[in-house]
DNA sequence: CGCTAAGATGACAACGTTGTCAAACGGTGT
DNA sequence: ACACCGTTTGACAACGTTGTCATCTTAGCG
């Protein structure tokens, strides 16, 4: 390992005989290089090993080569999937990732946002629910003309990048295995009514009831919150209203620990007696036990792609597609196996 | 709301009268300013909305401003716990806070540090378990003379800030907690041995059980791995071995899930039949039912501070204070009220 | 009251890139 | 061979700060 004093954009440029401006092209991808020059370069680079220095970028290029996730939700396995996303995305660019908790006021995150822009520069954006569906929110962003990416079911937007997965159909593909399990007597436990993930989820539920012919009295809905507590609560509702459910759907993992529980605190076996699956495949879903079967969606993946796009968008000016849909995957475990 | 174009010193410095090196002098503390003039600049300053340039100031001053947090941790709860500390503390200051999961190689997180510290410029570093432990990557973040951080129950060192709380005490009071609630028969839920954090709690269990004088074969030590798993499965062994113990003591709170989740699937009613005090005060500690008793540590404290000392120490090129103890506090729950 | 040394201030050159614009190049049609 | 035009290349001035060093003040002292 040398000690190698800091390499400039000029050191690469004498060595490969050209000027630094040429050198400055190829690392920003401009056009108007030869392809010969080009090669020369990056393999000079290379060998020395350089890259390029970010502050005077920056400065010269009035970016700032950082990427935000603005987010508002407790759920922190859920936002360090997005982080470790981002993080690698950036990090194969040389941009640099943070993640910043808003905290609303009066209902909206626009001033908590506005807060951070005056502080900050920013060349892209991510929003997760819920700070993604507040329109104040985009509606600053878009007038900045910032570059922003919404990983949510929620509305779509022409004018940003879109990346989701189909939360009705994954509703009902798990649904349908519940069914294909051989339970004839079904329930859904929701999350929050204002999130759209929960309201498609659940259609996703009926749907499948409604293909597989149950009659729609052996169905039922118990309204919860996403908490590990509602699902709990939900467990005596259960029993009262509806005994012989045999499947439960649970709309996030939270809830269905918080049904697992209260189901064998009640002398119910997992998942013999009663047969549960989650939503997130989120760590406890692995570390319960028994272990949850719930759909898990590609968050981590999701998040790679949003930043990537993003950087793609601030360099080339310029949104070309802006929907991106991923699929989704039961991970069978013991709790319905 | 005004249309601002961008200020930079040299509008403050006109505005003030005085030259912009004075304004860069007053913006970074530095001496020899009479206060009229430092009142004056930032009277102006304020009035303007001024806020030094960033990137400018890292290509000049060949500082970054960016503070690292180093982990590899699963608990993600911990960990956002840190970055949200950081992150208040660098918003403060203007500087960046950026988390990185190192992946060991050959069980050492030296060459992840490399790889990233090749990319990267880090104006200071905060290291917490198990990265923490690992005296390969003490030694490079020394040679290179970046300011540290340590938050964390290990080595204390010298030339590094240290954030921690006294693990052994803390394991101590919550034991002192069970006994009080008239506990005769306990047992303590060990976590990974490596941690010397499991090893200090349980160092206190036994002060405990001494000072108490208990007799020795009342109280019984189970080996967990901080899984909600082990916990789940201690409570067997438990049972096998000690069956009349009431008060558990786990080393974290995911253990002391897992026993409550194995109590209440063998009838066992918590706390009635068997008490259980957990450690970290972590999300579930609130979400579980019952809700769990827990020592509680300032984790969002405790790297706010570490921020700040550690960007003191970078402006001051020097280290004066290097230990820094948190108190701790026992959050009485359901689990043993 | 002048002298000195320490303290306060400022002029100007870095820092390492990108933006701008002019110049050189190379291919095409006459 | 020449004019023309798009493509490639480079010289040099930004960008907004801090570092260096020279100069100007001021307080203290004989």
């Amino acid at each position: 390992m040398s000690t190698n004093k800091k390499l400039t954009i000029e050191d690469i440029a004498e060595k490969a005989g050209v000027s630094i401006k040429t050198v400055s092209r190829v690392f920003n991808n401009a056009p108007n290089v030869r392809q010969q020059k080009r090669d020369l370069v990056l393999g000079v680079a290379r060998d020395l090993g350089y890259r390029p220095n970010i502050s005077a970028r920056q400065l010269a290029s009035k970016r700032s080569f950082v990427i935000s996730h603005f987010h508002d939700n407790p759920n922190t396995d859920y936002l360090s999937e997005i982080y470790e996303g981002m993080r690698r995305a950036c990090s194969e660019q040389g941009y640099y990732a943070v993640a910043e908790k808003l905290v609303p006021q009066k209902g909206s995150y626009r001033q908590a946002l506005l807060d951070y822009l005056l502080r900050f520069e920013v060349d892209g954006v991510i929003l997760s629910p819920p700070v993604s569906d507040d329109t104040a929110v985009i509606k600053e962003i878009e007038e900045r003309n910032i570059p922003y990416a919404l990983i949510s079911p929620g509305k779509k937007k022409k004018s940003a990048i879109n990346v989701f997965i189909d939360e009705k159909n994954a509703g009902r593909s798990i649904t349908d295995y519940l069914i294909a399990r051989g339970h004839q007597h079904l329930a859904f436990i929701s999350g929050l009514d204002s999130h759209a993930a929960s309201r498609q989820r659940e259609a996703g539920f009926w749907e499948a009831i409604d293909v597989a012919k149950i009659p729609k009295k052996n169905a039922v809905r118990l309204a919860g919150d996403f908490s590990m507590q509602s699902g709990f609560t939900a467990f005596d509702i259960l029993m009262k209203k509806a005994p012989n459910v045999t499947g439960i759907f649970a709309a996030n993992d939270k809830m269905a620990v918080g049904i697992i529980v209260a189901a064998l605190g009640n002398g119910k076996k997992v998942p013999q007696d009663l047969s549960v699956v989650g939503f997130d495949d989120s760590p406890f879903a692995r570390a319960m036990w028994p272990t949850i079967t719930s759909l898990a969606q590609p968050v981590d993946e999701m998040a790679h792609l949003s930043t990537q796009k993003l950087i793609e968008w601030v360099h080339a000016k310029t949104l070309d597609q802006s929907r991106f849909e991923f699929s989704t995957e039961i991970i069978i475990r013991e709790s319905c196996p």
